[in-house]
DNA sequence: GCTCATGTTCCCCT
DNA sequence: CAGGGGAACATGAG
């Protein structure tokens, strides 16, 4: 699932459950989801107390009242669990004063990194580009103007912006009329414009879900069928940046 | 058995 | 160098 909005999602569980609370044990129950440390170093965690989180993009970071945080990326599976039934795929259990916070991820795409100081942070995601939340209307104009190949290949890029994945780009592409494979050169002002304010609606219509929802005007409604949900003829369906790719082949010219 | 899946990285071409 | 294509990672679901 994990796109920017189901990282706000995960986010929210943190700060209602996590922030603020001592860890008392961590428990490692697959080491395969720890992407830069043993598990025994994250015992520097116990009887830290939980900060803020912050989300970059698709990470989250959760510090803590010392100087180690830690950093989720959700992959395509992750999530963050509080307490509710165990789950073959919690892979890593924080317990918490109060309750268990789980990271649950089948496919363990990516995983959980530790940072012992607020400089590994920063190393871990510096390579991204500005959170999509944060881009303003100017800014977005300046960062295509730098790019020349497809414009959903762009802004899937998370160096480019970061936050904005397969299914977002896709609703985005669709809601501004604007075929998925064009290059951007090609982008009038225009359609720059518009493709901002389509991706800012989509953002903040997926917010309060936590995911992006499949709402039936939308295409991620209609991704199953098959067919617009404004037009009714069949989308068409391209591989773009190694992704399954949907268009409505009439509107997005 | 086969294909596909909301992500990222690495390697090889053009 | 930029960008495209494909494979790999790991685990399911249909």
């Amino acid at each position: 699932m994990p796109e920017l909005p189901d990282v706000e999602g995960f986010k929210r569980v943190f700060e209602r459950h996590a922030a603020g609370k001592r860890i008392r044990g961590v428990t490692v129950h697959d080491v395969g989801v720890l992407r830069n440390a043993a598990p025994e170093q994250l015992d520097v965690l116990v009887e830290r107390r939980f900060g803020q989180p912050r989300r970059h993009g698709k990470w989250l970071v959760c510090p803590t009242d010392a100087a180690p945080a830690l950093l989720f990326h959700f992959g395509m599976t992750g999530s963050l669990e509080w307490r509710g039934e165990e789950h073959p795929h919690d892979r890593l259990v924080l317990a918490l004063d109060d309750g268990e916070l789980r990271y649950r991820d089948m496919r363990k795409l990516r995983g959980v990194w530790l940072a012992l100081h607020e400089a590994e942070t920063e190393e871990l995601i510096e390579h991204l580009g500005p959170d999509a939340l944060d881009v303003s209307r100017k800014q977005f104009h300046e960062l295509l103007a730098r790019r020349r190949g497809a414009v959903k290949a762009a802004l899937m890029d998370q160096e480019l912006i970061a936050g904005l994945g397969n299914l977002l780009v896709d609703e985005a592409l669709f809601q501004a009329r604007i075929d998925p494979r064009r290059a951007i050169p090609s982008l009038s002002d225009e359609e720059r414009d518009e493709l901002y304010r389509k991706v800012r609606r989509v953002l903040r219509e997926s917010l309060p879900y936590g995911l992006v929802p499949g709402k039936r005007t939308w295409l991620t409604g209609a991704r199953t069928e098959g067919i617009c949900p404004r037009c009714g003829i069949e989308l068409a369906r391209v591989r773009i940046g190694g992704r399954t790719t949907l268009f409505c082949p009439r509107e997005q010219a």
